[in-house]
DNA sequence: CAAACGATCTCCT
DNA sequence: GGAGATCGTTTGC
């Protein structure tokens, strides 16, 4: 059992915070059992100044409501028939959040065989909407902290590469469409999609 | 009230 | 590997 990431930890700028979650461990645990993979995907959404966020113009209802929060928190929302997790970040009353978009399985994979309903381990958790099935990840967990039971993120390990590149699926977002906002442990099978333009980076 | 939005699945090639 | 159907919520008319 690895160490539960800090409060600390999701203080840090969105950015750093989303490249830092790369290779930590989300874990939710149910009374069916625990399921948990290391996060290798990720997408930053930065407050009121990005189009593609659904807090962009500080935009505040009910869904969005718990990214003006303090960071470290799940940002959960339906679209359409999928739910998709956020770790909200940035400071209080700054909207910013991190989509995850996909993780590598570790416990539980027999669990998330059943609730995915394919015995493929590649379709497990191979994008934003697999993943929360497979986690049983839903909207009773929006706004909960992510640093105790039952949905939780670890240390995981250090990524000897990452990539960067454009968001997925933002097409109608004005120049924010072109962020490099996107980051993904370098070759990593379980990442939903693969793109040409990536730019390799390193970790310090 | 109608349309738009984005991810997944299915089917096809 | 790609195009089209499907679906629930939010937002626009």
């Amino acid at each position: 059992m690895s160490e539960m990431l800090s409060s600390q930890f999701y203080r840090q700028p969105t950015l750093e915070l989303a490249k830092a979650l790369l290779g930590c461990l989300l874990v939710k645990e149910t009374p069916d059992g625990t399921a948990s993979g290391y996060i290798v995907e990720t997408e930053a959404y930065k407050g009121p100044d990005d189009q593609a966020a659904h807090s962009y113009k500080n935009r505040r209802t009910k869904r969005t409501e718990v990214m003006f929060h303090h960071p470290g928190v799940a940002y959960t929302y339906v679209m359409h028939t999928h739910c998709l997790v956020n770790v909200v970040s940035g400071a209080l009353e700054k909207p910013e959040a991190i989509l995850i978009r996909a993780i590598e399985p570790v416990e539980g994979i027999e669990l998330m065989k059943e609730r995915r309903k394919t015995t493929i381990l590649k379709n497990l958790t191979s994008g934003p909407g697999k993943l929360t099935k497979a986690l049983d990840i839903h909207m009773g967990d929006y706004g909960q902290k992510l640093i105790e039971k039952p949905i939780y993120i670890l240390k995981g390990y250090t990524p000897a590469i990452i990539s960067e590149g454009k968001r997925i699926g933002i097409d109608n977002s004005g120049e924010a469409k072109d962020y490099p906002w996107r980051y993904w442990i370098t070759d990593n099978p379980f990442v939903s999609k693969h793109q040409k333009e990536e730019n390799r980076i390193h970790l310090p």
